[in-house]
DNA sequence: AATGAATGAGGATTCATTCAT
DNA sequence: TATGAATGAATCCTCATTCAT
């Protein structure tokens, strides 16, 4: 399915069905979304939807999986070629909110898809991603005696359930900006971790 | 609806219904799960549904209403003659996570509740009354110069998130023992926040 | 689905339906023929069928596995005191084409579902049980040495299929009596089995 | 449509069409067989489909004629230039079964199609043809006192109806040989006609 | 000749809810 | 209180067919 070749014009339909999806998903919610709703909302038949996907569930689990490689692409970019570790783990949280500000959809449907056992799964995978990308950067903190040595998975999962929380209340329900909750999270994490050498 | 006046086999009834409910939506998701899943579940008729709940949306509310006082309760109880406002917080956190570990399914269900409008509602104003409770003894803590003086309510966010993260992934995930979990919490919240005079 | 306990009434919905599906079956074909056909004739909700039923399949496979026992069951009773094994032959020859006669909707199904993968095996299990009872006379002819002795399972076979054959076209196509094709099946299969001793 | 002229690649397209779909048709059914199924199965658009075929239908149907064309053309060849009435009859039930059993596929097709209306027209057709050119022997059998005197049609319908009985069960169903079978049909048959003066 | 894209009516099935008993 | 029966709009999905290129 996902196979199919396309053209130019293909492509465009793909991405746009993608679009609209996402954010009538984050609007209302998956299950409240129906197919008619999405292919009515950009004025094409029913059966264009299921020429690009073969079911409402695989245009989902697309949705989380390319969105949870953009956030990591996005935060690998940033990180690059930062040498300190725990400088790391900073700009990495704020690429991280920054992205999630961003994609205010992205972020609603991601706290949907834990929800649900289909998308469990796809979502646990994209999570340990980022988890692993973290745990690298603390391990070389805790052996540089940058921070104390505490098991550096239960600190990356402390980070990512911070930035979630508070991205969630601040810019979700409150309308704050990126750069102040990126600075909120960044000082409780970096406390949280116990940093030295680092106001 | 909810005022109907009931016998006591009628509250059991009822308690059944909430109880088997719960299971399910926590296990395949509320949408996924269908109001004759639910009858059938404990093998009564559909009319018994709508005897006790005028829908199931109302049942869901309900749900997430009576759990959210059982958990402030909880906290309540255990917080109730403590000084030290520092040790509150703790305390708090604590009873908290004990909560969350006991009452897996709630947990879930108040995840999803988060991420659909119809119940967004209902889920915003008991947090928000856990955020005031843990508000209060913030302010007593900054105020005694026991924390750094920071927004209170975002200190409080921050450490519900912290909770919430960390008992999903150590707790639903693991299985790992709620107090482990609570140590956790725990440990990073208090450097989060800044405290003085305590390990 | 099927052990759902019926009150009368249901049980009388539910032959309702069967009877009705069974005839438009029969009518336009198991494809041609939808769910909405179906209940709409019958003047019900769409839901009724999925009351009754778990799937058109379903239903469809529960019209031929009742049909084939009440078929055998007719042949049963015919042949039930019967000695001579020829004799017995015969009147169950007799009592399969007078059925089917009677039964012209249900021979269309039987024909059509032996034609795709679904429902080959339900008809298959039907088309053994009705070789293996008229085996048992075959071979008992054949020990007393009323038949030459060849494979009666494969006489039993080309038994089936003369009167198939023959009831289709004379019955179905040309409107003619039971009787009179029951003497033509019964004439040239007495004489196909070699039997002595009989015109 | 089926008037196009076609290029030597473009009759090559269509006898690919034709093959395949007969393959699909026999082995999940007509209608469970999709236009899609079939373009896909052979790694062309769905425009090549409808540039040869004005329709699915069209196309069985074309499939339909064009095989008992063949099988017809077979029974010819082989009965040509004998004599003998009774040996033309067993001869053509021989080419018939043999041409049944490398048709395994187009047997099935014969099966299906008599059981739904828009192809019991096409069916009826071949079928009559068949029966036409049996009467023609038999009638010579019974004026030459070969076989009793008992109604052409009807024995030729009976052969017809054994062939395809037993061809179905021991051909398709257990994948016995086609001589075998053809032995056992010409047997039966032979008894069956009450033919004299041969083994 | 051929392709990928699009159509949209129609299909099976689900499900919250209501109703008669 | 409770049941089995019924409703019918809504849902996901299919598919023969058409179209622009």
């Amino acid at each position: 399915m996902s196979s199919r070749r396309l053209t130019q014009r293909g492509k465009e339909r793909r991405a746009q069905l993608l679009a609209f999806a996402t954010t009538r998903f984050a609007q209302d919610g998956y299950h409240p979304t129906s197919v008619a709703d999405i292919v009515d909302g950009i004025g094409v038949g029913k059966g264009v939807f299921y020429w690009y996907f073969s079911s409402k569930e695989e245009l989902f689990i697309e949705i989380l999986r390319t969105s949870q490689k953009d956030m990591r692409r996005r935060q690998q970019r940033v990180i690059d070629d930062i040498d300190d570790p725990v400088r790391r783990v900073e700009l990495g949280i704020r690429a991280g909110v920054a992205w999630l500000a961003e994609h205010n959809d992205l972020r609603r449907l991601f706290e949907f898809a834990r929800t649900e056992s289909t998308f469990k799964a796809a979502m646990r995978a994209g999570q340990s991603v980022l988890v692993a990308d973290a745990v690298v950067h603390l391990k070389e903190a805790i052996v540089e005696g940058r921070i104390p040595d505490r098991d550096p998975e239960a600190l990356a999962l402390a980070i990512l359930g911070v930035s979630n929380q508070l991205t969630n209340v601040y810019i979700d329900e409150r309308g704050e900006g990126a750069e102040m909750v990126a600075d909120l999270v960044v000082d409780f994490c970096m406390h949280g971790l116990g940093v030295r050498d680092t106001d």
